[in-house]
DNA sequence: CAATAGGATTGAT
DNA sequence: ATCAATCCTATTG
């Protein structure tokens, strides 16, 4: 109905590796083998682990990436500073340039986390950042990401060859790559603070044996990423994950207590939360905008049609989503996002600010209680938002979803135009990122056995229409949903469990975690 | 009645 | 050729 996702970003977009099972590579072994050929490309470890979001990696991740790698394509201080006015200014007023005591904005050096961090001594790579006057640190955080890792929902395109040994391949050569690469990253910044400690000095601007080293170092891991080389063993990194988050303990806190002074600053400006989780759809988008503003970043028009999606939704949006929403702002975007629920996280008792900033004062026809549970009100929202502004959009007139899900209207959506439409994403990888937040989706979808892979889809109206919202397909149902996940079977994606029951499914994987 | 199961068709890639 | 969305019919609990 109210999904125009045809607003995505052309598809150049799609998943490194789509899933294409070659399923006749196993189809014909029996079921044992079929799945465990499918473990290859199928790594379930791949999923944040269910409600232990790490921060301590994330934040280590999110905060020095920026130091390290600068790869930033759009930019030159003229164009930042012309940025500042020209977004639509939708229901609400957004920030000008917060008010940071340290910070004068248009200076390439000042953006408040970075500054943040030249405090603590990353800074001296700074030198690289000046001379790409970079407004955005986050952005080079998500550039260093996407450089990193192998993206995620990892699918098929295995790197094994043989399609038996189960543990074998999947374990020791490509799992975890996001751990991986948040390890090497924190053997960077360990590297780092040693030499900041020696020097003694860790505003000096510029070491750039420092420099040079990191980049090194750096450009490693990222050779062994790309060719999906575990450099340590995971254990080794768990291990150490204590060593190391005590060295940086005092760093990591002083980062958090930055950015949530920062975020305070924003949720008073926004009359937001400062939890994520609590924004409805119209905060959502005040936070978007106001960040965009923030790190100089191209206004965007459409954004209420961009994303549809609460604050919890929003957090579940991988990076990859908003780039591809967003190709120019969207690694920012995310990166920022994962910064706020650090901050968040990290505040003891996580105190919900939500009491004081209701979701309702922003968008009156949004209540307090705003969850994900209410899709219809998430339905409404996200006509309320995404249909008065249509016009804006500029391509494809199509899709205004003939709501009441024509069933005849075959093929009616012409707005779907191949690679415009909803992502690449399959729905096997849809419904595992569903899975991979119990927290904001555990009313609709969820494990029942993690290690096994057997989940119910609690609420299949709702998962369907997730679904269909993912994948631009306005009048997808349960039905539709579930007889793809019946071809999974085939494939040996899924299977049917022992006892079936309804609603309930299993992913085919060997790992049992 | 909703879910399950699968065959068949179709459009897209 | 393959895949996913759709439609459809039959069956099941």
């Amino acid at each position: 109905m109210e999904y125009e996702k045809m607003l995505y970003m052309p598809s150049g977009s799609e998943m490194p590796h789509s899933p294409q099972l070659k399923p006749h590579q196993f189809q014909a072994q029996t079921p044992p083998d079929q799945y465990s050929a499918f473990a290859d490309n199928f790594d379930l470890s791949l999923l944040p682990q269910e409600s232990a979001p790490a921060p301590i990696p994330t934040t280590v991740f999110q905060y020095n990436a920026p130091q390290i790698k600068v790869e930033c394509a759009w930019e030159s201080q003229n164009q930042q500073q012309q940025q500042q006015q020209p977004y639509p200014r939708s229901t609400h007023r957004l920030i000008p340039p917060p008010a940071y005591p340290h910070s004068a904005y248009p200076s390439p050096q000042s953006s408040p986390l970075q500054s943040e961090f030249a405090a603590y001594g990353f800074g001296r790579l700074g030198g690289s950042y000046d001379s790409l006057s970079s407004p955005s640190p986050s952005l080079e955080a998500a550039s260093i990401k996407q450089e990193l890792h192998i993206l995620p929902p990892s699918p098929p395109e295995s790197n094994c060859e043989t399609p038996s040994p189960r543990s074998a391949c999947g374990e020791s050569i490509k799992a975890e790559p996001f751990d991986a690469d948040i390890e090497s990253l924190i053997d960077l910044n360990s590297l780092l603070q040693q030499q900041s400690l020696q020097s003694g000095q860790p505003n000096l601007p510029d070491t750039k044996p420092d420099h040079q080293l990191l980049r090194e170092c750096l450009e490693d891991t990222s050779f062994q990423k790309r060719h999906n080389l575990k450099p340590l063993a995971l254990e080794s990194f768990i291990g150490g994950l204590a060593e190391v988050r005590g060295d940086f303990e005092p760093v990591i806190s002083l980062a958090l207590e930055h950015a949530k002074r920062e975020a305070d600053a924003i949720c008073a400006e926004l009359q937001i939360s400062q939890d994520p989780n609590g924004w409805s759809p119209a905060q959502v988008h005040a936070w978007l905008r106001s960040t965009l503003a923030q790190f100089r970043l191209p206004p965007v028009a459409d954004l209420e049609l961009q994303f549809c999606e609460d604050g919890a939704a929003l957090t579940l949006l991988s990076e990859e989503e908003f780039v591809r929403r967003l190709p120019e702002s969207g690694s920012t975007l995310h990166a920022q996002l994962e910064i706020w629920k650090m901050a968040y996280a990290d505040q003891p008792g996580h105190q919900q600010q939500s009491d004081l900033w209701p979701a309702s004062y922003a968008m009156p026809n949004l209540d307090l209680d705003y969850n994900e549970d209410s899709e219809d009100e998430e339905d409404m929202d996200a006509e309320a938002v995404v249909t008065p502004l249509s016009s804006s959009f500029t391509s494809t007139p199509t899709a205004t979803p003939t709501s009441g899900a024509a069933p005849t209207a075959k093929r009616s959506n012409g707005g779907r135009t191949g690679g415009g439409g909803g992502s690449h994403i399959h729905l096997w990888q849809f419904l595992k990122e569903l899975l991979a937040s119990p927290q904001v989706n555990g009313t609709a979808i969820r494990w029942i056995d993690r290690s096994k892979g057997i989940f119910k889809i609690e609420d299949s109206v709702r998962v369907a229409k997730l679904w269909g919202r993912r994948k631009n397909r306005p009048a997808m149902n349960y039905d539709k949903l579930s007889r793809s996940i019946r071809q999974y079977y085939k494939k040996g994606i899924m299977k049917k469990t022992e006892r079936s029951q309804r609603l309930v499914y299993q992913f085919c994987h060997p790992y049992s975690q």
